[in-house]
RNA sequence: GGCCCAUUGGUCAAGUGGUUAAGACACCGCCCUUUCACGGCGGUAACAGGGGUUCGAGUCCCCUAUGGGUCACCA
């Protein structure tokens, strides 16, 4: 071990730019003055652009966490791997998450925009920060340059394997560990580059507990590594980054998913050098997904799923999938839903002792129903106007038809929905053209062309007659009581029961019964077997085409 | 392989030493109904296995099995 004012020669050596104190960067970042229990959260993606399931559930905790206790939530890009970054990563993060309603008090807004008085909120903006606390680590002797080449590395590796050793930087492996000043100079000297080691002084042998929020008490050995701080380039790693910044940052709460739990004990002892306090840690269980009989991470590769823009692209309300993963992180929130049908799901208190500690599946029929049930609630309006708006990004023609006429769209979208008892036949906006196609007379005659659809065992010749039979009977102006009245006379007159109940006493004596004709009325009208109250279709479609949909069936 | 975490029905999960082991999704049946859906009622179905501790164990301990995570100058 060195002595003081060596290692501050080292600092020196190593840092000659960096003149501030840490001191400088405590007074300038000073302790939040929130409200008590207040937390503080964060979002922390890499700028890819992409946003993983997971990555939302993660935010989604972190921002419920925040807001439900008056406290902060920030967005801060991690970009210390220049080989990740995708173009315009950072804005198609901010706005994935803002259509999932999710939004920051602070940190990185767009690509160069920031908010909040903790910044930079952009890990590349922050080298001089890192570096000062790299410097001070020097100082006292927590930290030392380390030339080995990656070929060093790889050599000292397999010797380890071969061993069947533990592999990594540390104890006699550690070989530059204990360079003295002067041959820090040489190397230097001859132009090679270094990383910046935490010199550990941690011991496997010693075991230590680690609290954390979900998964409770977890004894773990020290960490004893000599992980890199600062790589060649002089960005920091995660490890150190993630100190660094979430002390000065000051959050209170850090929720990550539970791959960063093994790290933990070293995150632990760079808190404990830097002689700060340590925030809370929650490590949250990954989403899951079940592939024959194997549970596996949800990938971003293999699952489209994965991806939260699958979900705009179907269409699927981003409030279905916020109560579907709020649901994944407390499960009574469903008990909480039906209690609370209607206030908004950020009313709702999620706790991190009620998070599962295991990876849940991420269950997408599941989520279908939760979306049917939402939509189902929703007034005809909002289901036009969300459907248009999806269609207009994703389904031009849709979007011209239902723009056309909008009192008529309208109508379309209020069929059934507003009594105690709302149809659920969209789960997603993917799901209206084909369920509202009919009402169209292009998108109609484009499916007819490929055939009817009558009830099963209805001979096109029957299905012609009864249309035939029944033009002459159907009258627009009817009531709905008037209207099902006579199709009950119609239905008797044809050879038909007029109720079911009837004809499974005696099907012999009928050819069907009421549900066969008004059957064949719908498919001669929106070629479906179902649809909503048929009535009421007919209604808002009106006499002259109601009338020459059954002409069409006749004259085929 | 080392370290860590987990394991309640097909899925999400309640449950914190004494329960007929909730509920939801899915599935099946019945009812309602102009069909389908919705809704209502009911049903099938679970504590991974083995040892302990205890009057008593899904709940506590140990072992085994299985699954997951992690062991980078990536986050």
């Amino acid at each position: 071990m060195h002595n003081l004012t060596e290692n501050r020669e080292m600092a020196d050596l190593l840092f000659p730019d960096i003149d501030k104190k840490p001191e400088y960067y405590e007074l300038l970042y000073t302790k939040r003055n929130l409200p008590e229990g207040a937390k503080v959260t964060r979002f922390a993606p890499s700028p890819t652009g992409y946003v993983h399931m997971g990555s939302l559930y993660a935010s989604l905790v972190s921002e419920r966490l925040a807001h439900q206790s008056n406290g902060v939530f920030f967005l801060r890009v991690e970009d210390t791997d220049k080989k990740r970054e995708v173009e315009g990563g950072v804005s198609n993060i901010v706005r994935s998450l803002s259509r999932f309603g999710i939004n920051f008090d602070e940190g990185v807004t767009d690509v160069d925009d920031e908010k909040g008085s903790y910044g930079p909120y952009k890990q590349s903006d922050r080298m001089e920060i890192y570096k000062t606390f790299a410097k001070r680590l020097v100082e006292k002797g927590l930290a030392y340059p380390c030339f080995c080449s990656e070929e060093d590395l790889n050599r000292i590796r397999s010797e380890q394997e071969e061993k069947k050793i533990t592999p990594g930087y540390y104890g006699e492996y550690a070989v530059h560990r204990d360079f003295t000043l002067e041959q820090v100079k040489n190397e230097l000297s001859e132009g090679k580059s270094f990383v910046l080691r935490l010199r550990s002084m941690g011991s496997p042998d010693n075991r230590f507990v680690f609290k954390d929020l979900i998964k409770g008490d977890v004894e773990m050995p020290e960490n004893y590594q000599d992980i890199v701080l600062l790589k060649s380039d002089g960005l920091p790693t995660y490890h150190f980054a993630h100190v660094v910044d979430d002390h000065l940052m000051r959050t209170t709460h850090v929720v990550r998913g539970d791959e960063w739990l093994s790290s933990a004990p070293l995150h632990v002892e760079l808190f404990e050098m830097l002689e700060w306090e340590k925030p809370y840690f929650a490590h949250i269980s990954p989403i899951m997904k079940i592939e024959g009989s194997s549970k596996r991470k949800l990938s971003k590769r293999k699952d489209p799923e994965a991806d939260v823009s699958f979900y705009h692209e179907q269409g699927y309300p981003s409030i279905s999938v916020i109560e579907y993963l709020t649901n994944l992180i407390n499960s009574n929130f469903e008990e909480w839903r039906r209690e609370n049908p209607t206030e908004p799901n950020t009313n709702f208190i999620i706790e991190l002792e009620r998070m599962s500690v295991s990876g849940a599946m991420f269950d997408i029929v599941k989520l279908t129903d939760m979306s049917k049930d939402i939509i189902a609630y929703m007034s005809g309006e909002q289901v036009y106007d969300m459907s248009l708006e999806w269609a207009g990004e994703y389904d031009g023609e849709l979007a011209g038809l239902l723009s056309r006429d909008e009192q008529y769209a309208k109508r379309i979208f209020s069929i059934d929905r507003n009594g105690e008892k709302p149809r659920k036949d969209f789960a997603k906006w993917l799901d209206v053209k084909p369920n509202i196609f009919y009402f169209f007379d292009e998108l109609f005659d484009k499916d007819v062309a490929e055939g009817y659809n009558f009830p099963e065992g209805m001979s096109m010749e029957e299905a012609k007659r009864l249309i035939g039979e029944y033009e002459k009977v159907y009258t627009h102006v009817d009531t709905k009581e008037e209207w099902f009245a006579r199709v009950k006379e119609f239905c008797e007159a044809m050879g038909y029961s007029k109720d079911v109940k009837t004809f499974k006493k005696n099907p012999g004596t009928y050819k069907g019964h009421v549900g066969d004709v008004t059957g064949a009325i719908r498919v001669a009208v929106a070629n479906r077997r179902n649809t909503p109250d048929l009535y009421e279709i007919m209604q808002v479609i009106g006499e002259e085409k109601v009338r020459e949909r059954f002409e069409k069936v006749v004259s085929r």
